[in-house]
DNA sequence: CTGTTAGCGCGTTCAG
DNA sequence: CTGAACGCGCTAACAG
């Protein structure tokens, strides 16, 4: 467990000097290729020679060069993460899944470039061109997004986080039919009749984003089903629409009992303007959430279906790792665990997986008498 | 402008097979090392050969590999974004900085490789050690921070994202003490008199982080300077205990009037707690935040102090990069323009980028009559 | 069986 | 403008 320090070959002053392969072979007193089959392991070496090398290995803090693995196996062991920008309007949601999609890929021994839009769709042409990465991860797809066609045209793999039947894509994503759905059942089982459903901006409704379209199908299909009057509110991307458009659903009549929100981002300006109507929370009104950042401390006391963001994360990973090919020597078993998810499909064309919601947080509170 | 179908060298089945300097040396008749050449510009080309050239990489689709480059360069052309990792404690911030960051360093023409904390010290280490990158990026250093200790042992050029004196790396802050005294300064002009600063969390606090340091000192010093009664409320991670605070701080007597907060994460509950406690913002309670995310539609109706992150982004990426060395067949000029900032310094040991704040948002409410 | 030698992968650059 | 060497690690083929 000591860490000796490591001695560069030549001086220390800059430790600019790198040592390769050959500096620890000859510490060694053995060939290149010999250590080479120390690392890999994929040969028989004798114990003494072993030792021999890992002791030079060590002494020197060898660790082999990327760039020459990469250069030989035609493998980086790299994943590029697309993160989508609509400039101005950051999300925090991407930069979580930025950090649980490294996460994942780490478990499979995979790093991450990321990768904004800044250039729009020349940097995941670049960077799957320079062969930078093994394969992508494309979050926030949205319907005919550019970024699906330069894989495609480029044979170059990938995963979407986000759902879209048109990309003959892996992806993985949320039900979000069910989830809203979800939602609006179980507050209307709390006794609520009067329900607003605060849906999607409506610029990612134009975009045909599927989070989107899909919790506006699963609202309708929940109003049916409870035959509660749930009313819908579009969400807007400027906060002073929204809360316009909010604070006179809050007060049309009926008076609703209750807020169902897929449109989070805004949460705080929207919880004032609650307020600022004069409603307590629950007590005035139930504010229910759908998709909201797992673990986000802030809104631990509202009801709610968290983003399962670690599992799609995981799945996105495996996704896109599954669908890189064997390297250039790469003599590794193709066939590898099944993926056991429950609501996956493997058989049919492209892969994916479909994740069921779940309610988190407290028991959503009943309207209050009068 | 028109992209011609790339036509692999073999057929075109999957795109498997890549396009190298030697298809495109033979497709235009000439040595690879004039592809090269033309590729670099690093040497004068006859005006036929040059489009000969470009018109065999044009129909080929080629592009360099990255890691013959780097193999041969020893340089990535790769920062590593270090993003720290409390589990199960998400900030929002870091996602952001991630983006920024990321903006930041492809004008230089930089990627970014993201890590996060999972393996501990150890991803970094990896990372260095393979030269998966040229330079690290270390986000939220805290006191003694190992990732520094890393970097310094193994020689590898870094820039850090917040401020550390004692770490021999060149870093960028905002300057959070005049941030905080400049909030409270504001709000006493406005008029308030009994001042609440929700300060940073307790265990920020106890790992000496300096944004928790400065803040507490910021808040003392605008105290001193405007004679108000500015009542230190300790944050904490939990909720419930922060909520509990704040709801007693809220109620003591004399009430306060307004309320500076610089633990933004738990921002929603906050507001709620307001809320229940019957106070209306601004009207009753005028909320400043210090150190909230630039253009986060949320909050945009509060006066606030945003964290300069673009600006920070830039700089740390330009440190970074000004960290690294000249590669091995490196010719360019390395005395590159100097850093043009006001609050920046480059003549002292490590070069730093320190922030002043500004006010955002609309003016700072005075306390209501009564 | 264990270790060694040789050649490759791809782009850059020096000497020709 | 071309030929060849080089950067570094991997692996097939060969030798002891």
């Amino acid at each position: 467990m000591d860490s000796t320090q490591p001695t560069g070959p030549k001086t220390g002053r800059v430790e600019v000097e790198m040592t390769t392969i050959k500096d620890v072979a000859e510490r060694a007193g053995v060939a290149p290729s010999t250590v080479s089959y120390v690392l890999s392991g994929s040969r028989k070496i004798s114990e003494d020679t072993r030792r021999a090398v890992q002791a030079a290995i060590d002494e020197l803090g060898y660790h082999p060069r990327a760039s020459a693995r990469t250069l030989r196996s035609a493998r980086t062991r790299v994943l590029a993460l697309a993160a989508p920008r609509v400039p101005g309007a950051y999300r925090a949601i991407d930069g979580r899944f930025a950090i649980d999609v490294t996460d994942a890929a780490r478990v499979h021994g995979y790093d991450v470039l990321l990768m904004t839009d800044s250039d729009g769709v020349g940097g995941l042409r670049r960077v799957a061109r320079s062969r930078l990465a093994d394969a992508a991860v494309l979050m926030a797809v949205e319907d005919r997004d550019p970024r699906v066609e330069v894989l495609r045209e480029l044979g170059f793999p990938g995963a979407l986080l986000g759902h879209d039947d048109h990309a003959a894509l892996p992806w993985t994503d949320l039900d979000w039919e069910v989830a809203v759905a979800l939602a609006v059942r179980e507050t209307a089982a709390a006794g609520h009749r009067r329900i607003l459903f605060l849906s999607s901006a409506e610029h990612e409704v134009a975009a045909r984003r599927g989070y989107a379209l899909h919790g506006l199908d699963g609202a309708r299909r929940a109003a049916v089903e409870t035959g509660a009057d749930v009313r819908l509110v579009p969400s807007h991307r400027d906060p002073d629409v929204l809360v316009r458009r909010l604070s006179e659903a809050l007060t049309a009549r009926p008076v609703p009992t209750a807020l169902v929100v897929q449109h989070l981002i805004l949460l705080p300006r929207l919880l004032d303007a609650v307020a600022e109507a004069g409603l307590r929370v629950p007590h005035d009104l139930t504010v229910v959430l759908v998709g909201s950042l797992p673990d986000e401390l802030g809104v631990r006391h509202l009801p709610r279906i968290d983003l399962p963001v670690a599992e799609m994360s995981t799945a996105v990973a495996r996704l896109a790792i599954d669908a890189i090919g064997p390297g250039r020597d790469d003599r590794s078993s193709t066939s590898q665990e099944p993926f056991a998810a429950p609501a996956s499909s493997m058989s049919s064309g492209t892969p994916h997986h479909l994740i069921q919601p779940r309610m988190a947080g407290p028991v959503i509170a009943p309207p209050s008498p009068g």
